[in-house]
DNA sequence: TGTACATCAGTGAACGCGCGTTCACTGATGTAC
DNA sequence: TGTACATCAGTGAACGCGCGTTCACTGATGTAC
């Protein structure tokens, strides 16, 4: 082969780690084939050589990007203490650091809406990898049964997406700080609360 | 003139009716400008007589879809007392009737995260129906200040929003049933909730 | 009221362009001897 | 160890196609007389 045995494998992974960042930032048919592979150094002609076709690309780079934002997240959640992880995390993932840099960022609020218009094969990789988050929140929820854990994991989840969402809707103007801090507060509160379930103090709820 | 003196302008509007619903089905970039004229039973030609651009259509229809929801959750709204309001919009906005059926719902899951990638002229038009529908939402929060019920409908929004959006990822499966109950509890006890103002009984929080 | 003309919403062919994809080719490297 | 050959990642021209937009034209109707 011209090239030694790995190198292949590291442009295919250069090719997607590039994509996953300009399809987040741009959408998921804002880019095209040719300037994604100029992003990794490539003519486009090379493209057929690594992926099927662009919607493959599509596929794999959401999924490493999903990957990569649940991997970070772990990063900052797993360094506090347990009952603070899912604060921590609302914390992480609401911040203006990440409704500016939608490239590095969540897929959800991204890319949510164009893939779940895709091909029943597109979206059901990204409900997979849905699923596989909502997973990864649940642990973060505390003092809760699993099934009650996961349920509010899914809340979370939704309040964080949709707040993103809004505020960047609403650019980086007033608005969108107004949003961030809404959202932020509402997801907090929410997680302090204990919904019908264990815990001992002050329960007591409808 | 060739036709009737309102007949231009009900041909317009109906082009931009048709194009608000296929929009939000396929995307803001999902259907062509021949195609939306088809829709309206005209040919692709005539566009031109109508708008300046594909682009000023999708600011029009898309204002037109958000100003008909609002409109519609109004009517449902304001049949069932003050204080149910707010609970009879989540309602009507996280049920699988509105999950199933993009095209006659709210805009924010189905175009919002590709319109806030758009210029900053469709980007601004699009924010400012937000704020008229988080205005709107702030209405029907009941007992509580403006400023409070202000922020409490950000919160509701982007609740149901991100719920939306995420119930659409993951279709119409067992997990998207999941998502729309557990976002809806969420939203819904949020709603019950009375964050740090006024109403008597057992306030008391942090 | 009737007739000639002007208007302009709508038609359909054509445009330029960018896209995803294909393909003949290249040339550096791995492999066979 | 050295040499001839095979491989195949990557190149760049070319393809067909669909898109947004333009334009010369049509013909039903409003208007002027």
């Amino acid at each position: 082969m011209r090239y030694s045995r790995e190198h292949k494998q590291e442009t295919h992974d250069r090719i997607v780690r590039k994509a996953s960042v300009r399809l987040r930032e741009k959408g998921a048919h804002g880019i095209g084939v040719a300037d994604l592979m100029k992003e990794a150094g490539l003519t486009h002609g090379g493209f057929y050589a690594h992926f099927d076709s662009r919607e493959a690309l599509v596929i794999e780079a959401f999924g490493y990007a999903m990957d990569r934002a649940m991997e970070n997240w772990r990063k900052q959640s797993d360094q506090v203490a347990p009952e603070k992880q899912l604060t921590q995390m609302v914390e992480t993932y609401l911040s203006a650091l990440h409704r500016d840099n939608p490239g590095h960022g969540c897929s959800i609020p991204a890319l949510g809406a164009e893939i779940a218009r895709e091909s029943p094969k597109t979206r059901k990789a990204f409900a997979g990898k849905l699923d596989e988050m909502i997973e990864m929140i649940t642990d973060y929820v505390p003092n809760l049964p699993r099934k009650a854990a996961r349920k509010q994991a899914i809340a979370t989840l939704a309040t964080m997406a949709g707040t993103m969402l809004l505020a960047r809707i609403a650019g980086s103007s007033e608005l969108s700080d107004e949003v961030l801090k809404a959202g932020k507060d509402s997801a907090l509160e929410a997680a302090k609360r204990e919904p019908k379930a264990t815990v001992p103090k002050k329960a007591k709820q409808n």
